[in-house]
DNA sequence: CTTGACCCTGTAGCTAACTTTAGGGTTTAT
DNA sequence: ATAAACCCTAAAGTTAGCTACAGGGTCAAG
């Protein structure tokens, strides 16, 4: 099939897929005389393999890194892929962590404040931005 | 006090200081007549809270747009701040819901493995990335 | 009076994952 | 035969938030 029935069938946009191709995530089978690119099942195979992996947080460095490990699974051990997942399981956890702080943060600041028409100039969240002497949070982090 | 002293002051690199500068975050109070930037305590101040906003998630424009009420206390009122805030808040919680669905889903197909060293031929993490007739995580989500 | 620390402007580069643009060739249907 | 739909390449633009570079001016100490 040619690229325009593979972004069809993937929901992948013709230009990323192109660019996929660029970042060695995905080679077209063959090329038509007139250069056209020529794909087959194993590429949607592939390209699914790519959404999964992407949905479930990976970058395109790592997916590439994955599509080799999976290409070449004899040559490889699970704990090989074992590490690569836990690895990005943790900066994930990371990640978490910390927009949970911020969310707390910003919790207990936005509660404080009224909300209401009155003027702004005392309003709380400004003030809690305001005051340097101590950090926003401190309190749960 | 010029540009390097505030610098040092607020742990901002001078080139982030005149990067919020051409972005509207923070004007020098003036400029001695050789062209340097002169700052006050103001500026600090100013700088705090920028630091603050930033550290519960704000982007430098909503900064720019808090600074913005932060100034003109009296001519907003609390909700319009409040308001900012709650969509930040929703944004981040957002964020949050995503990352811990990825995690979730990453953690099953992760734990699943046995991470050992025979080979990936089998293994469940490629294996659950292969398989498109699913998604990934979607008894978790 | 010169050396070193400091400051200036303007522009370019960085990351990630695309998207867009410009300019042009191919295929298919009528 | 011609127009629509499809495909190609290469390069530049997008986002945010900086960071670096080139080339040059200013200021205080010894």
């Amino acid at each position: 099939m040619k690229i325009g029935e593979l972004s069809k069938q993937t929901g992948f946009q013709i230009e990323t897929l192109r660019y996929y191709e660029k970042q060695g995530l995905l080679q077209p089978v063959s090329r038509t005389d007139s250069g056209y690119r020529e794909y087959d099942v194993e590429s949607l195979k592939q390209l699914k393999f790519i959404h999964q992996a992407k949905s479930v947080g990976f970058s395109l460095n790592e997916i590439s890194e994955l599509l080799t490990l999976r290409v070449e699974r004899d040559q490889h051990s699970c704990s090989e892929v074992k590490n690569i997942a836990e690895q990005k399981l943790e900066q994930i956890e990371n990640k978490i962590t910390e927009l949970s702080k911020m969310r707390d943060a910003l919790y207990v600041i936005t509660d404080a404040c009224c909300g209401g028409d009155e003027p702004a100039t005392t309003c709380t969240i400004l003030s809690a931005l305001d005051d340097g002497s101590k950090q926003v949070g401190a309190k749960l982090s």
